[in-house]
DNA sequence: CTGTTAGCGCATTCAC
DNA sequence: GTGAATGCGCTAACAG
């Protein structure tokens, strides 16, 4: 652990032969506003190379008081299997920017949300990215509002904040089109209020949209809880109603799986009995076969799309961001199907 | 927006009529040192209260260099399934020290790594944790010689760096035991070098240690990746051996998912005719049906404990830390099967 | 036992 | 065009 002693802006100043209020200027690209010489530019950035110099941060912070650091609290995003990937995004999103991300996880408990939200603020971030792993609504705490705040992946229907999320709406009625040519009932399988009023009932409401545009319409709803278990005996019991095709879509990539078990231990053919669709276009619908149809939640695009709200936060007003949500396409539903807008 | 004015050290020591020296030695409960009155602690203990008093860590970090920050760099840690765990277990562990946890991801670039690096080091973070998705061996880049740096899921033998590590081999060995029981040969599914030789090398090795200490053995080795469809074929072309009993031990889950697919297609009961068992213990294990019995990678743990042992390093050598596999058990493995050790 | 003083490294105002 | 001077808030010598 060798640790170079660092050079000072004075440093450069010197061996550039100039006050360190010019390098300084010239240093942050401010240089036009002094009209400096082309020489001493030169010879300042020259300088910086040579002695490969990097401002410290912890003075400048003093002095500007912006740290280049933005924070991201959640309940458990980092915990979730495929929303962890929004913080892939965000980081990667702060990093563009020279920012950097911290990170820290409260498990839903509203004790160390406050605690993990004063540290952040204590270690005076630029701004906070409050991030839930499930699509839903908060009440963000109150201390969140002494710093610039965005929403991910939820929504604060008191505090105006604005926020970045999925259009729940616009991938139902992509699923629709998906299901659209499928010939027998479309059945959804996922109760539409679990986890969160959100995604379930946005997906649905826009999913029965588009069919009525189509002129088709939801058969049937099987309630049951988004787990792979809950799916499975849901289809199963549904099996006694004679119906031998259709289409199942699920609200999402693990009520598919389970979707998948009832249907092959019943030797329905997927696609060519059932067409199968979900949400959430997570690593397990290419796990299955065959390959899952799903409507993707974008987890790496809205954390990056919070950060970049969040540090460069456009003229207009503060407003919600719905992002889409893309299609990724597998082989469980079948290809003559599939209906083009 | 509302952002409070700060209260500083000074405006603590005034309205408890101390100098800000003996503020700032008993706010930072070094009041040992000093001999100061009870009464004077007391005052200054209650002026922090009532004013809200937190440190400015800016001014803090500039006068101490240090900036209670810990940087974690991987290469697509939070792009993991499950691995982005480590994330959770680190920045919890953080927040226990007082600390805060910097993330950034390279996906592999070595040129980014070293930008991120720097970043961090710019930052003045107190020590990196460098952490890969998958438990391989690394070459650290040189800049991380400037800090304070522990390994985790990784080990570079060349920078003699502490690490961090599940045990595999003795992973290896719990499988071992899971299956000594079970009637028929014991096959195992993956290659043993895919994705670093770490993972795989060492759990087959501690599965034959342990399998011959019980007088078994491995009867064969399915090569393939590790992969649900890599399993499948590799299951199903092995189907043509004849076998129709015994254990199949699953190089990680989603190659005992595969299995679980060529078994119940060709109606091979689980746990009935053979036992699988895995390694991974993700959430995928208990999707599957029956429950994967999984030995399980303890990926919050291994962060929570790279965490720990960069900020409060123990006296002793830094010596590679190798976290147990706990076993997750699911019904995969018929119950007279396990063995106790 | 307590207060005074001097920087930490940088950005910035103001004379020169 | 440039350089001296100031202060961000805190810690830690050093006097008292």
């Amino acid at each position: 652990m060798v640790r170079a002693r660092k050079t000072r802006l004075a440093d450069v100043a010197a061996r550039a032969g100039v006050s360190r209020t010019t390098a300084s200027y010239i240093l942050n690209g401010r240089s036009g506003e002094m009209r400096l010489s082309d020489d001493a530019v030169a010879r300042v950035r020259a300088a910086a190379v040579e002695l490969d110099y990097r401002p410290n941060r912890a003075a400048r912070s003093l002095r500007t008081s912006q740290t280049r650091t933005v924070g991201l609290v959640s309940d458990s995003v980092a915990s979730g299997h495929f929303a962890s990937r929004m913080l892939t995004g965000a980081s990667a999103a702060a990093r563009e920017s020279d920012h950097v991300l911290l990170i820290g996880e409260t498990d839903g408990d509203p004790l160390v949300e406050r605690l993990l939200v004063e540290q952040m603020l204590d270690q005076g971030v630029d701004g906070i990215v409050y991030a839930t792993l499930r699509h839903r609504e908060v009440a963000v705490p109150a201390a969140l509002r002494q710093t610039r705040t965005v929403l991910l992946n939820c929504a604060d229907p008191a505090s105006g904040l604005p926020a970045v999320v999925p259009d729940e709406h616009g991938g139902g009625r992509r699923a629709a089109d998906l299901v659209a040519g499928v010939a027998g009932p479309v059945v959804v399988v996922g109760d539409d209020h679990e986890q969160g009023t959100h995604a379930g009932a946005m997906r649905l409401a826009g999913l029965e949209e588009q069919l009525a545009a189509r002129g088709r319409e939801v058969a049937d709803v099987l309630r049951c809880d988004w787990s792979v278990a809950g799916a499975r005996e849901a289809v199963t019991s549904w099996w006694g109603t004679g119906v031998r095709n259709g289409a199942l879509v699920c609200m999402n990539d693990r009520v598919a799986m389970g979707v998948y078990q009832a249907l092959t231990a019943r030797e329905a053919a997927i696609p060519g009995a059932f067409a199968v669709v979900s949400f959430d276009g997570s690593e397990l619908a290419t796990w299955l076969t065959p390959a899952l149809t799903s409507v993707a939640l974008p987890f790496a695009e809205l954390g990056a799309t919070a950060v970049r709200l969040l540090l460069d936060p456009p003229p207009g007003a503060s407003r919600t961001v719905r992002l889409e949500m893309p299609v990724v396409h597998g082989g469980s539903v079948p290809a003559s199907a599939a209906v083009t807008r």
